[in-house]
DNA sequence: GCACCCGCGTTGTCAATTTC
DNA sequence: GAAATTGACAACGCGGGTGC
């Protein structure tokens, strides 16, 4: 059988995006999309400020009453808590269960005390109009705060506390994404960042400032590793593809990537492709691309890209390509266990399939499917052409 | 007052990744 | 290899409630 790879490639991707129902466009027409007011952010800033004061009135109110001063939130550590629509989302208050955080319980005091720390950190920042990474955060009061887990999980607290993105609150994350192709970010500060560049250039942290993107890309394709995302762009994909936008989270990605894949689907209107591989984590990635995470349950309507289509590796392609496999470990089993408790799993019929498939196989494949795909060896090259021909 | 149990918070560990 | 980002779970210890 003659196989003639860059045919294969274009045409298969092309009836991705026609089955998804996507209009194709003409490589010259440019996409616009403009996502946020910026008019609005005065008046956001001033709520949150209110917000915050409101918190420390209830605190010094109750310590001026001679009670011991609580903090009721809700808790982001419970799948009960959430429920599933088109993305997981955090029960509003009332419906959810809470976890209080009590200053006069010895184990909650140093948690009790980060937050209303960090409640006043903030308060200067949304006061100043500026931002600060949480590492930065971290660093400043290294002493108080004890741990950068520590950190996160006090400003996840504060978000579900004052029931906004943490970035609204001048606290951002180091973005680790990559996106290359022709796309430009154009930022509330007057910036253009030209995505079209040799190696792709970095997400950048503050993407919640991105107020409009212009692109001719037809579609979006997410990688889970950084060295698949090189491999292709070093290969010409970007041209042998179509016009499409290529993106990477470098493993589990971080809040900047998943907010401007969130973008990008909304603004731009196109199919959104995720690429990972048939392993319990690469499963968990794109289900963190696609229905968003527990912890951040409180910003899936800003995170989440329902849409999003598992171009592979799918379970069910293992015995049909040949891979090579390895027995599922203990870890793996349980890890599969848990995902198929989930209520994504249990409602995505397809999703679940895949999953007993790769139980009732009893195999994950050995070492990375998609990286030694990339190695572009013909066997190799052949196996990745094939996984795209299935879709 | 003591023993027991449950719930919660913390810590450690593991998984993916890259950079230095 | 260490340190950094993200995700999750298990184990442990402590506090508080309950029953005797």
């Amino acid at each position: 059988m003659t196989f003639c790879v860059d045919e294969v490639l274009i045409i298969k991707v092309q009836d991705a995006v026609k089955e998804i129902g996507a209009e194709l466009r003409l490589a010259n027409n440019f996409t616009c999309g403009t996502l946020r007011r910026t008019n609005d952010n005065d008046e956001k800033r001033s709520q949150l400020m209110a917000a915050i004061e409101d918190v420390m009135l209830g605190i010094v109110r109750s310590v001026a009453e001679g009670k011991p001063p609580v903090l009721t939130l809700r808790n982001l550590r419970d799948w009960r808590n959430v429920t599933f629509g088109d993305w997981l989302e955090l029960k509003p208050e009332g419906q959810a269960s809470t976890v209080e955080v009590k200053f006069s319980s010895r184990r909650s005091r140093a948690k009790f005390s980060l937050i209303v720390h960090l409640l006043g950190v903030i308060h200067r920042l949304l006061f100043s109009r500026s931002t600060c990474t949480r590492r930065e955060l971290y660093y400043q009061n290294v002493g108080l705060i004890g741990s950068q887990r520590l950190l996160d999980s006090a400003v996840r607290d504060i978000c579900s506390l004052l029931n906004v993105p943490a970035w609204d609150l001048g606290v951002t994350t180091t973005s680790k994404g990559l996106i290359a192709g022709p796309v430009s970010l154009i930022m509330e500060s007057g910036d253009v960042i030209d995505c079209m560049t040799p190696g792709g250039v970095l997400i950048p942290q503050d993407v919640h400032r991105v107020v409009r993107l212009e692109s001719s890309a037809r579609f979006v394709l997410l990688v889970e590793k950084d060295a698949t995302f090189q491999k292709l762009l070093d290969e010409g994909m970007l041209d042998r593809l179509g016009p499409c936008v290529l993106v990477t989270g470098k493993g589990f990605p971080d809040v900047a990537t998943r907010l401007l894949v969130r973008l990008l689907w909304k603004s731009l209107g196109v199919p959104v492709l995720v690429l990972v591989d048939a392993d319990p984590h690469g499963i968990e990635i794109m289900c963190v691309y696609r229905f968003g995470s527990l912890s951040m349950s409180h910003q899936a309507d800003d995170l989440a890209v329902p849409a999003i289509r598992w171009l592979g590796v799918h379970p069910t392609d293992i015995a049909r390509l040949g891979i090579k496999t390895q027995p599922l470990t203990v870890a793996d089993r349980n890890k599969l266990c848990k995902l198929m408790a989930r209520q994504y799993i249990i409602r995505h019929r397809a999703l679940q399939d895949q999953q007993s498939k790769l139980i009732n196989q009893d195999q994950v494949p050995a070492g990375s499917v998609i990286r030694n795909a990339c190695e572009f060896s013909s066997s190799s090259y052949f196996t990745f052409t094939m996984l795209l021909s299935h879709i």
